[in-house]
DNA sequence: TGTACATCAGTGAACGCGCGTTCACTGATGTAC
DNA sequence: TGTACATCAGTGAACGCGCGTTCACTGATGTAC
């Protein structure tokens, strides 16, 4: 069958690149071809119409998800905080605002471990983190605060992976104390 | 051939399982059993001998690890220190304290990211990492300081995994900021 | 001390299955005239 | 407005290869007598 009427090829392509998500969060990123296709309601033939290869289908699934971070931590910024660390106390907002639910954050969690294991895109993220620690380290706060609050809210959010339950009302306190921090310079 | 004279069977075994490390390190959890057998110095067979399957082999890897980190905690206790927090700060100084070069870091932490991105073994992790929670909770500082010492310390030494450099003067620093941390109490 | 036998610690060839990739083909959509 | 044609967005069968697992076999080591 050719294309489906009522599905534009950039819907079909973000469907694709929704069920990799999905798929590959519960069944790893050995997950098959034929199994994302399949949730996206397309044949792994079209699948592979879209990315050459199961390597770019996952190399634009991370690039998407790094970039939506930063689309995040954009979106978290104040607009009526003019101070240094403005986009330190974004940083700390977008990683650790939980509105969404705790299933929801663990398998977003688990679907970055599956990407990073990958060595072509724990590349990708290398370079995206030596971008964030140059503008994280130009927002005008010392430099040893901003590795602190940083690093701590870094391991809050990662924590899940390691496998501890997420604890809304600590991650909350730890948020303000970290948002603390940042103005007491 | 049969067994080589020369190695015992348990050395066989930790032969393999160090083969495992290395060899998954470089190429991933994908890495097929005849190039860490051949690691090891070993048919694939043999190594199907010590490990009746790849999960087994895996499984064992990972439990190895978790194990090796809770020793190394507990060597890094100071037997003098009678004052609460004295784990958490054991905890600080094995997180932190690189006395091995960068590459060895980098390498098995992203050893840790393979492993980490098979279920079941993030399972594994999950218990392990409530057992350090009930340990360190029972260390005798207030929950907010556990939680933000903790995080600080898990960020910073998984930080390499997503990317930026290893800074190792600012993570002595951090060191000393977060052990000082736990002394305030 | 020698001999027979069981078990241990492997070997390496073969099997079979799953999965990524290729490919010939197709019907809807867009464009030129 | 109708028609012809090119391109787009797929389909689904087939291929081939790699890898985990099985299995028949083997020589060294340990044990009983």
């Amino acid at each position: 069958m050719p294309r489906k009427a009522g599905r534009s090829p950039e819907e079909t392509r973000r469907a694709l690149l929704d069920a990799a998500a999905t798929v590959i969060r519960t069944r790893g990123v050995s997950a098959s071809l034929d199994d994302i296709a399949r949730a996206a309601g397309v044949s792994k033939g079209g699948l592979l119409y879209h990315f050459p290869a199961k390597d770019a289908l996952v190399r634009t699934l991370a690039q998407d998800l790094l970039d939506t971070f930063r689309t995040d931590v954009q979106a978290a910024i104040d607009p009526a905080d003019t101070e240094p660390g403005r986009l330190t106390r974004a940083y700390v907002r977008a990683s650790l605002d939980t509105s969404y639910d705790e299933v929801a954050i663990r398998q977003t969690i688990a679907l970055v471990a599956q990407l990073i294991s990958i060595p072509e895109i724990a590349e990708l993220a290398r370079a995206d983190a030596e971008r964030w620690e140059r503008d994280l380290h130009a927002d005008g706060l010392p430099p040893e605060l901003v590795t602190l609050v940083v690093a701590a809210a870094d391991g809050a959010c990662t924590a899940p992976l390691w496998g501890a339950g997420i604890d809304v009302p600590a991650m909350r306190k730890l948020e303000q104390q970290l948002l603390a921090l940042t103005r007491t310079a």
